[in-house]
DNA sequence: ACACATATGTGTGCTAACGCACATAACGTG
DNA sequence: CACGTTATGTGCGTTAGCACACATATGTGT
């Protein structure tokens, strides 16, 4: 799997400020007033993703923000070349380079396209410029900084108590609710480095969760098969998440 | 130990915008220009912490933010009553309640006071309308939520893939620097659930440290004896968050 | 159909940390 | 100074996850 490599990016076609807060859609954008909106659609570009696109790499500058409408994109913490961690998961809700909003220009974790998808981004120097504004972006890209810090922070707690088994669970429906699919390509050694376990041990949790019907998986293509049943099994760190996430838009 | 319960604040006299960083001194307040720290001192109000008072429980309003002069406050993520851990740790580089600046009102984390000091206080309305000016506390506080952030994954990539040995060296590393002290009191009970792991592991951790002269500790007294020595045995992210800490301000 | 790369399964020790149950030690107060 | 409280040490069985070494399966391209 190409985890290293530059994007491809290709242009498509711009979306509208639908207000219908479905998947595909960014909703942060889609929060934006229309008057605001307007106004940074200039600056928005559609660009597709593609899974193992390196957006950013820690240390480097940060060139764009991207705003993932069905993309995911995971921040990643490494300690090591061989040892690292995902620690936050940006989607619809959000977006990705937050540092530039907060007035750093270097990217201090890894950004992964962890989903293929679309996404809007937008310049470094756009950002610095529309954020300043006071304005709602600016009130709304607060407000998922905010989001984001509890979402990292409840990981971070997940990570060092609970099993691989409920964490796995978790991922996977996180991943499925910003993907707005139920299928999505994805090997257990990908998993892993997610996790931050060993692939053997996503194998055994994998295997146990398909043995309980609620996912199907085949070399690298993986099936939510019983949401309700999958949600049992993760820990109450996916709610927790989710509540948080769907929340601060309001 | 008294870990429930509302701090007793007491007025003390004010510092001033005294430009040497060093200990003592709240080095976000201490960067502002001399006109704008001018501007917010009549809002500030030196208060004292004392070790186990709770500023913020997850959930409540958050009535005043602290910058901390000596004192150390912990942000503290609960999984259920008995398991939480610390996800963050605020000194003199920094604000605890952030969520105020980012438009939320809410605490998302218990902030439980570390290590007894003074800290300077600000009511959340005074943020609220200081914060929006764009000037350099704006600009600070932007900066600091990227520092703390950076913070927070490192440690969770720590807490995931380090022992308790090196953790704990990090941690008492970090707190010595906040505090400025070589001596702190600290029960090896109140270490574990900071670093999130069984008290019989914290005392196993700091009998090897005894024993290697780098600390020295009696029933709830800490000393760091060899700091150079307990740097080695600390995991990288001692340096890697203290560059980052150092390097936010400037 | 074949080879080949990639994805997943399995087994065998090993270890850090866990949970529990006590033992010891230091301090503080009446 | 005796006593209770709090802090720290220690032992024992258990366990989740590790590292390493293979075995097996499922695609893809020629």
């Amino acid at each position: 799997m190409g985890l290293s490599g530059v994007a491809g990016l290709h242009t498509m076609s711009l979306l509208k400020n639908s207000n219908n807060g479905g998947p595909g859609v960014n909703r942060l954008l889609d929060t934006l007033p229309k008057n605001e909106y307007k106004r940074l659609l200039p600056k928005l570009k559609t660009v597709s993703l593609v899974l193992g696109d390196v957006l950013y790499e820690p240390g480097a500058v940060i060139k764009y923000v991207y705003f993932p409408n069905d993309s995911i994109i995971s921040l990643i913490s490494e300690l090591s070349d061989t040892s690292w961690l995902e620690v936050g998961m940006v989607g619809n809700e959000g977006m990705a380079g937050l540092a530039v909003f907060m007035d750093v220009s270097f990217s201090s974790t890894r950004a992964l396209v962890q989903g293929s998808g679309t996404a809007m981004r937008m310049s470094s120097a756009a950002v610095r410029t529309e954020a300043n504004r006071l304005g709602s972006l600016h009130r709304l890209l607060h407000r998922y900084s905010h989001s984001l810090l509890t979402q990292i922070s409840q990981s971070s707690v997940c990570n060092r108590f609970h099993l691989v088994e409920p964490r796995l669970a978790r991922w996977l429906l996180m991943t499925r609710d910003r993907l707005g699919a139920e299928e999505f390509p994805l090997t257990q050694e990908f998993l892993s480095s997610m996790l931050g376990v060993r692939r053997e041990g996503v194998s055994k949790a994998a295997a146990a969760l398909q043995a309980g019907k609620l996912i199907h998986y085949s070399r690298g293509m993986i099936t939510i098969v019983n949401r309700r049943g999958l949600e049992a099994k993760a820990c109450q760190c996916y709610a927790i998440i989710k509540a948080e996430t769907d929340a601060y838009l309001n």
